[in-house]
DNA sequence: AGGTGTGAAAATTTTCACAGCA
DNA sequence: TGCTGTGAAAATTTTCACACCT
């Protein structure tokens, strides 16, 4: 498998094609490491952990590039996602652009208060939490994203793997715990804030 | 200066630290790391980093280290910070629990749509984008969090960094550029959901 | 000329084993 | 005994130089 800190700069350029699309068919290593803040040798150091296909002199062709990259990092489909928790977080994040249309399918939204179940105005449906558990494995969603408070975060991740969720991205600032099979990633805004602070 | 690394690792300590306050005065290596899912000696390597005196067979004593830490980090004081973008996710920044009373001091936020700032209901002053510059100079702004929409989020850090800001926190999938003395970290959502879904 | 691919060197980070301390 | 601190080994990641392609 793919070393994290490749993996995660893969995701990154494959991010960064989709949005120069439009543009010219062609970009270059030097192109793509200005645009992230590497340097040109660690990107074609990562592109070439992928075994693609040389293009000599005018750089990696932006489609080709973007659909080998789709393949090897799992993106050529979309992954069923389901937000937890609708405060004002979970609930911008149900409506969040750049999920929509970029592989990521949110087909179902979770609160633990009826009556803001009952409030929310989206295109999403949205269930008490009490059903997670058997919506989630009759909807086959494979993606988890956590936005409850940290104090229920544990108990909403346990019933997230339980009822078969294979990826769980956590916003809560709670240190969660799942099996290693299941993979996590943490934004924990609080931490990120103290890190640039810590780094001025 | 501390690795980046370990760094991020102890900004995460530290806010472990916060949430245990409250309980018996020490916590061990073996048991932070198993809150945070590393290895023991990896907590003890990256704390050995800050020169502490050792603690004998009881493990850190709570208050001591989380001092050390604040000091190491630079988190004992205090940063004045603003939002700019009131959108969903700026607004439930500007309200975000965590960062209150955390050592981060919101002390403005800006959007430049008017209507939306007269209809905004929080504590905190907001004032149109325009005001942007003039207001963290007055302010002394330290810290600039970006959650507007990709298209206008290079200008906004300039303008930021212009103002004198010194570390930005960007919510927005851009991929923005800063002189090498101001501190960037990148919160996207996107490639951090990519990530997930590449892992599994 | 202007780009990629990659083996080898350098640097960094993680892991380990164990001395030392209360 | 039960924990930390740390030098040294191992593993990984980054950097570099340059062959090679078109």
């Amino acid at each position: 498998m793919l070393p994290t800190n490749t993996a995660e700069r893969l995701c990154k350029i494959y991010g960064i094609l989709q949005m120069i699309k439009k543009d010219s068919g062609y970009v270059s290593s030097k192109e793509l490491a200005s645009m992230m803040g590497t340097t040109d040798f660690t990107i074609r150091k990562d592109i070439s952990a992928l075994n693609l296909v040389s293009f000599g002199r005018r750089g990696y062709h932006i489609g080709e590039l973007s659909s080998v990259l789709g393949k090897a990092l799992q993106l050529s489909r979309p992954y069923r996602s389901c937000i937890v928790g609708l405060g004002r977080l979970g609930s911008a994040l149900l409506d969040y652009e750049s999920f929509r249309g970029d592989g990521f399918d949110i087909v179902a939204g979770f609160d633990s208060n009826i009556n803001k179940i009952e409030r929310i105005r989206t295109q999403i449906a949205v269930y008490p939490v009490s059903e997670l558990d058997q919506v989630v494995k009759n909807k086959s969603i494979e993606v988890g994203i956590i936005a409850v408070p940290h104090n229920s975060a544990q108990e909403v991740a346990t019933t997230l793997v339980k009822s078969g969720v294979k990826g769980i991205l956590n916003f809560s600032p709670a240190q969660i715990k799942v099996p290693s099979e299941v993979v996590l990633y943490n934004m924990d805004f609080t931490s990120a804030l103290r890190f640039v602070v810590s780094q001025i």
